[in-house]
DNA sequence: TCTGGGGTCCTAGGACCC
DNA sequence: TCTGGGGTCCTAGGACCC
């Protein structure tokens, strides 16, 4: 395996993964309808192989399910996402085992680049069941192997492998004949391809292109011309041309997005407003995790769509942040100044959150501990104040601009010498917790 | 009574500039 | 009365993913 011009991608993913994850740690649960329920108990967001046999959805509402729970015993769980991102690590160190280039894709695939594993493995199948035995054996999750020369194959290579038991959990589409592809190509619909959603999908069929050989057989400029660049490069990897790489490394978030819908409906702003500043927190301490800094906030609000008895009010608005800035307060009262104007009184809100945007690396951002340091003990505050700040990002980073009359920081950047400001209103103020 | 949360990319159109 | 052309940047919205 491993020819040396065509890219090999194998996609492992785990089977119904977060009713894996709770089955792995109660067996009692193994062979039973399971869900796993999203906040609030709302509704489903995993299901194991016996729901999906009853014909339940994904995001089916739990209290749609009445009957089902009776006649079938369903269980519904909570969802425990600390558990799932632990048994999701797990996964993913055994596969690294296997190849030196991964894709961490989402919480329960993985992309390898398994290009020369030739001399290691007869046969991408061998490879593929060696994983399935080992991740099973290490962590108790059920998992299921593709192989293609694109990545977009390598998915289809896994749902092939999951739906069809003929396969054993593994799927190599690298060895496979070209009429057995045919054969397969032909019996899955165009909207189980990666990339072709609901949308594409409705149009794809009215233009008479139902399966996946009929898009792979399209015309690539047609397709376009009607749906864009992203769909004419899923066309292509449908044809075994690769062209999507393998994205190693994480890039830091673009947006932080933090929103959740209320236990209960709420009238009054001064609740929302607290949930918006707990959103903000949880939202700040990712952004500092990433060592980002947000250039500014986005808050919005909704009622319950779904309360056709209610009126219905939605809005929201983005709020730009005099600098950018990591700082807790100064992202929390751009956003409730944002709702302030957003919100109206007299409506049901059932759903608010907020969007931390225009994000940028932290490495020249600079601020000011106090306004007024002139007294000793101010000075004495600041340096205590540096120390603290210094532990969080490490001696290196960080540059005390003086402390005289003013105590300023910045950080330093790579290949610059960090910019100072002596206005105080150019930066972000009381950095120090 | 009860209906999830968090991301990315692309594109069209407007603002603005020379 | 006639009323350019080309470029960049930003944003909102639409599509997709898990």
């Amino acid at each position: 395996m491993g020819t040396q011009s065509q890219p090999i991608f194998a996609l492992v993913d785990v089977n119904n993964f977060y009713v894996s994850c709770e089955r792995a740690f109660n067996p009692r649960l193994q062979n039973k309808p399971v869900v796993v329920l999203s906040n609030n108990d709302g509704c489903a967001v995993a299901r194991s192989a016996e729901v999906k046999a009853l014909g339940v959805k994904m995001g089916a509402p739990w209290f749609h399910m009445t009957d089902l729970i009776k006649q079938h015993g369903i269980i519904g769980l909570s969802s425990n996402y600390t558990l799932y991102g632990d048994m999701s690590n797990r996964v993913m160190t055994i596969l690294r085992g296997y190849s030196p280039h991964v894709e961490v894709y989402s919480i329960d695939e993985c992309f390898l680049n398994v290009d020369g594993m030739g001399g290691i493995w007869e046969t991408p199948t061998v490879m593929g069941q060696d994983i399935r035995k080992k991740v099973l054996k290490w962590t108790a999750l059920p998992v299921c192997v593709g192989f293609a020369t694109s990545k977009t194959l390598a998915k289809l290579a896994n749902h092939v492998a999951k739906k069809l038991p003929l396969f054993d959990g593994v799927c190599d589409f690298t060895t496979m004949s070209e009429a057995r592809m045919r054969w397969l190509f032909e019996r899955i619909d165009v909207g189980d391809v990666w990339g072709v959603g609901r949308r594409i999908s409705a149009r794809l069929h009215a233009m008479n292109i139902h399966t996946v050989q009929d898009l792979k057989d399209a015309s690539p400029s047609m397709i376009r011309q009607s749906f864009g660049v992203v769909t004419e490069r899923t066309l292509q990897e449908l044809r075994g041309v690769s062209c999507m790489a393998m994205d190693e490394v994480v890039p830091p978030r673009r947006e932080i997005i933090s929103s959740r819908s209320f236990g209960k409906l709420l009238t009054s702003a001064d609740e929302i407003a607290q949930a918006i500043s707990t959103y903000v927190a949880r939202a700040a301490e990712k952004l500092r995790n990433q060592r980002s800094v947000c250039g500014a906030v986005h808050v919005f609000i909704h009622t319950n769509p779904f309360r056709e008895q209610d009126r219905q009010y939605s809005n929201g608005m983005t709020v730009p942040l005099s600098v950018q800035t990591d700082d807790n307060r100064l992202i929390v009262s751009a956003a409730l100044s944002g709702f302030d104007l957003i919100f109206k009184e007299g409506y049901n809100y059932k759903k608010a959150g907020i969007v931390l945007m225009n994000l940028a690396s932290n490495t020249n951002i600079q601020g000011t501990l106090f306004n007024d340091s002139k007294t000793r003990a101010n000075s004495v505050a600041v340096m205590n104040a540096m120390d603290t700040i210094n532990q969080r990002y490490g001696q290196d980073v960080l540059h005390l601009a003086s402390t005289g009359l003013s105590a300023r920081w910045s950080m330093k950047s790579e290949n610059r010498s960090p910019a100072y400001t002596t206005r105080w209103e150019e930066i972000p103020t009381a950095y120090a917790r």
